[in-house]
DNA sequence: TCTGCTACTGTACGGTGGTTCAATAAGTTG
DNA sequence: CAACTTATTGAACCACCGTACAGTAGCAGA
């Protein structure tokens, strides 16, 4: 009855996992969440129909997996970001958001993808469970660095507010790369955030860059 | 062959059709986009099965006008909020700003919703057309009021940088609503804002409200 | 009460798409 | 070159769900 057609090359199985989870963001990226069908994925990844099921078992457990690699991907992008930055917190949190708006992450294929899952997040406990847990760590380092800097700088604000507001001002200038796409670029949001930093730490920021020498505030 | 059981009060179709773009809401919220189901809708509505292509003729169209009745509800909350607004444009921007976090426009439900339609605006242009249009109006009216304010107030920010980043930790503030439901509340993240715009426009806004008498700098 | 219109019901149909599985090819070991 | 393991195929199956539609009931006007 089966009768392949082509023969094609095997590979080994995390390969060929990898590979049908990126076709899985493509897809996302491209027909969105309720659209994105089993055999999209396969042909994206130039296979064939029942391959899904034979590396995941299931299509639940493909996006899962997908959701998995996307935030274990962005977790490392900006621990690395922190490593290579010094260890004065001005320049850590000016690692943190540059690494925000870095092409490897902030481009409309991957924003897509976190929207698709984003948009499903609330009703299935297990994608919060996983972008949770990783935020969580995101955003305590936030708050970190921003209590480091009210403290340094003798600014007046309440730094866990700061942090909050800092938070969301960038996952909100995330999403207008999705929804201006046509009048926003990367490199005006991450102007736009950058502007936010020099307005909220004046001591340590300016347009150009971190300042080198953010002295106690002058009394 | 067909034999209603029960025998229902007839309606007519703009009450029906509000009921059911209501009970659409409320899938949405609770199962997500991807699996609302128009028999879940129909259910929730206490109606028969067929009930939904009756009056909207398919799913697709349900969905458009679900949206648009939510941009159209958000849009009149907001504008009715500037009415009520005095005539400085302080004034307005606390007003605009405390609009988005009233419990009727920022709970769970509206939100979950809202999220739930980004995550497929990306690739269903109808859907970015219905949100933009309209988005456009509100960043428009943020970025006058930036504009006012740093006129007014002799800033030195980018007045268009400004509204652009505070439109954006207005969006992401709301996502905090969805997915750190546990431990964020309404009002801590209004307070999050509050705190924004004191730190953004310190001569016009303190924690406790708009400054009366905005002068211009002291120099 | 008759007539007719409009709202509404519920079954049935048909397509779509996830899942299963037997068959088979590609490597791998001995 | 067997014998065996592992990857891959593609067709068949089946459940689910959107849609169509024929039938029915509420309600208004005469």
């Amino acid at each position: 009855m089966a009768g392949p057609a082509k023969a094609r090359r095997r590979q080994a199985a995390p390969v060929r996992r990898e590979q049908l989870i990126r076709a899985t963001i493509d897809e996302l990226a491209k027909r969105g969440y309720a659209d994105l069908t089993l055999a999209d994925v396969a042909e994206r990844a130039g296979l064939s129909r029942g391959i899904v099921n034979f590396h995941f078992d299931s299509k639940r457990k493909l996006l899962v997996e997908t959701l998995r690699f996307m935030a274990d991907e962005y977790a490392e992008f900006w621990h690395q970001a922190l490593e290579r930055a010094g260890l004065a917190p001005a320049e850590r949190l000016w690692a943190l958001v540059a690494a925000d708006f870095d092409a490897e992450v902030c481009n409309r294929r991957k924003i897509a993808a976190w929207c698709a899952f984003w948009g499903e997040a609330k009703s299935r406990p297990i994608y919060r469970e996983i972008c949770g847990e990783r935020d969580l760590i995101h955003s305590d380092t936030l708050r970190g660095l921003c209590r480091e800097l009210v403290a340094e700088g003798g600014y007046e604000h309440d730094p866990d507010r700061v942090a909050e507001g800092l938070d969301a001002l960038l996952e909100g200038l995330w999403l207008h790369l999705l929804f201006q796409s046509g009048t926003t670029t990367r490199e005006t949001l991450y102007a736009t955030a950058v502007e936010h930093l020099t307005i909220v730490f004046p001591e340590h920021f300016t347009p150009a860059g971190v300042l080198r020498r953010a002295g106690p505030p002058q009394t």
